[in-house]
DNA sequence: GCCGTTTTCGGCCCGACTGTTTTCAGTCG
């Protein structure tokens, strides 16, 4: 599967093109690469079909380039560009303010082509002699190099929201604030986060910015308007607030989820019926036909309303416009958790405790999952899982899958227990692994199914292989609600649902507290356009009962 | 470079803020 490549090599060509000043033809390759990271298929299969130029975004020329891609590893033409800007262009964009126009002219007066060269001409004062430049915005690339250097780039959403919460609930507290949303990637519960999106609406937009710059959580203000401003917080990360009337909160809060290409469609679609959509509302003319909710916008734009966790452009639009979007499977659909640790295997809490916080936290049943090589006298677990009464417990367990795509328990033992999850614990040859363990009866669920970890690499999976191996041998794949794991991921959560399998989201929890995590996993499954009916744990313990014995 | 029931040519999302300008380009979201 080259789908990542081509799109790399697509996007490189793009900020060429950028550095050159090409402004369409920039728009052009970076759609055209979106589309092929987002592909449900292998764009390999696509070209043997010679189907390219039915996809968006790709006509003769770039298919050609594609062609070229596939067939040589590389493109000819992204080796003439590199020589003609030989500049590390990953590196100088992530300076902050730096952008391809300005690496274009420190190339080019300078020969500027690292952060190292940049930083150098800096502290000997030759970037403010140049055209448009000046000793702040020396100063600026200066203090941004150092932060370029450190930053961590994204985080996991679930350590975003709780500092978001609390900055919005400071806002609350002022006097003539009505309203106070979060926005941005955290509305739409990405798995990670770069920066933190405020919107609200108040009576008095000064007073707000004072605060805003001033909170406890600040270590410096970036920009500071009088209805915009940034502040890099304390914790490494930028938050954005703006503020807006109430009457156009609707299109604010609208353009402010984003994404960036949802928004694109959106203003596509505006165009296309002589409308024009802003933050500012959706206007014919100088009238201002929507604007106050976001669901007003969508409807004056024929569009049914689009959940937040759907935003991407990843045809949500289209299907929001036949008015045939599913309808997201939400917490409350949730009735059991059918992964977690105790005391028997390396939970902290134990089967007692993680029973009765499941309870308090609404669960109707849930399955206790300890690693097999840890349970040494099964007798002693059936029965404390049988003692508990305050909920029903199923005595599961996790066994990990061998290198030679066996279990580490004979499925003879597996018999025993109510439910068994399979999972990879070490890395190798992962499909075939993945494939061998469904093949074991007593499997019901596939446990964290690429073994991913945020901010690792991205272990190698055929993750379309699996799907389809999973919806044929009728065993569900997990979502692990972890934070750091999310896994499926949304897209593959999508492609699950699309090939008819089953996902099952667990906590995986290890502590009681770690029970709260399937909220992560829900938002997910949401991404992923998970229905209710897709979610194996939004059935009631008789009808999943039956469906493990089916 | 792509795309089209308003176009096969002429469009391509739009606004806030900053710094360096003397009317605007660049960057960001």
């Amino acid at each position: 599967m080259k789908n990542h490549l081509v799109a790399h090599i697509l996007n490189r060509v793009a900020d060429y093109m950028e550095l050159a000043g090409d402004e369409f033809r920039t728009k052009a390759y970076r759609r055209a690469a979106r589309t092929v990271e987002f592909l449900n298929e292998d764009i390999e299969e696509v070209a043997a079909r010679g189907r390219l130029q039915e996809l968006p975004g790709i006509g003769r020329n770039i298919a050609g380039k594609i062609e070229e891609i596939l067939s040589t590893g590389s493109l000819q033409l992204l080796e003439r560009l590199s020589e003609e800007y030989p500049v590390d262009l990953d590196s100088l964009l992530s300076v902050e303010g730096v952008g391809p126009r300005t690496v274009k002219l420190l190339y080019e007066e300078l020969g500027i082509k690292t952060l190292a060269d940049l930083e150098e001409q800096a502290r000997r004062h030759r970037i403010r002699r140049l055209r448009g430049m000046g000793e702040k915005r020396e100063a600026m690339i200066l203090r941004n190099i150092e932060l370029a250097r450190s930053r961590i780039s994204r985080r996991p959403l679930a350590y975003v929201v709780p500092l978001a919460s609390r900055i919005k609930a400071g806002l609350l507290e002022l006097e003539g604030v009505q309203r106070v949303e979060v926005a941005g990637s955290i509305r739409r519960g990405r798995e990670t986060v770069g920066d933190i999106d405020i919107l609200v609406t108040a009576t008095d937009p000064e007073a707000v910015m004072d605060h805003f710059t001033s909170m406890d959580e600040v270590e410096e203000v970036v920009v500071r308007g009088p209805r915009k401003s940034t502040v890099r917080l304390r914790e490494g990360l930028d938050c954005d607030l703006r503020v807006f009337d109430d009457e156009v909160f609707g299109s604010a809060l609208l353009y402010f989820t984003g994404s960036w290409e949802f928004n694109v469609e959106l203003r596509r679609r505006a165009i296309s019926s002589s409308m024009k959509l802003s933050e500012y509302g959706l206007f014919r003319g100088d009238e201002r036909v929507a604007g106050r909710t976001e669901a007003g916008v969508l409807e004056a734009l024929g569009l049914s309303y689009i959940e937040p966790e759907l935003r991407e452009n990843r045809g949500e639009v289209e299907a929001a416009a036949r008015d045939e979007l599913p309808e997201l499977v939400t917490p409350l659909d949730i009735r059991g958790d059918l992964h977690m640790h105790s005391l028997f295997s390396d939970g902290i809490d134990s089967m007692e405790q993680m029973a009765e916080y499941a309870s308090v936290l609404g669960r109707e049943y849930i399955a206790i999952t300890d690693h097999a090589r840890y349970i040494d006298d099964p007798d002693a677990y059936f029965r404390a899982a049988e003692r508990i009464e305050e909920i029903d417990v199923l005595a599961g367990v996790e066994v990990s899958i061998l290198h030679d795509g066996n279990l580490e328990v004979p499925d003879g033992a597996l018999k025993n227990f109510d439910l068994v999850i399979a999972s990879i614990h070490d890395p190798g040859n992962l499909t075939e692994r993945l494939l061998a363990a469904m093949d074991h009866d007593p499997v019901s669920i596939i446990g964290h199914p690429t073994g991913r970890v945020l901010g690792s690499p991205e272990p190698v999976v055929d993750i379309e292989r699996v799907i389809e191996g999973a919806a044929e041998a009728g065993v569900a794949l997990e979502v692990n609600s972890n934070p750091l794991r999310i896994d499926l991921r949304d897209t593959h959560v999508k492609m699950a649902v699309d090939m008819g399998c089953k996902i099952a989201i667990n906590s995986d929890a290890h502590s009681r507290g770690a029970l709260e995590n399937i909220s992560w996993g829900v938002i997910t499954a949401r991404r992923g356009w998970a229905e209710a009916g897709d979610v194996l744990n939004t059935m009631g313990l008789r009808g999943f009962m039956k469906w493990l014995r089916r």
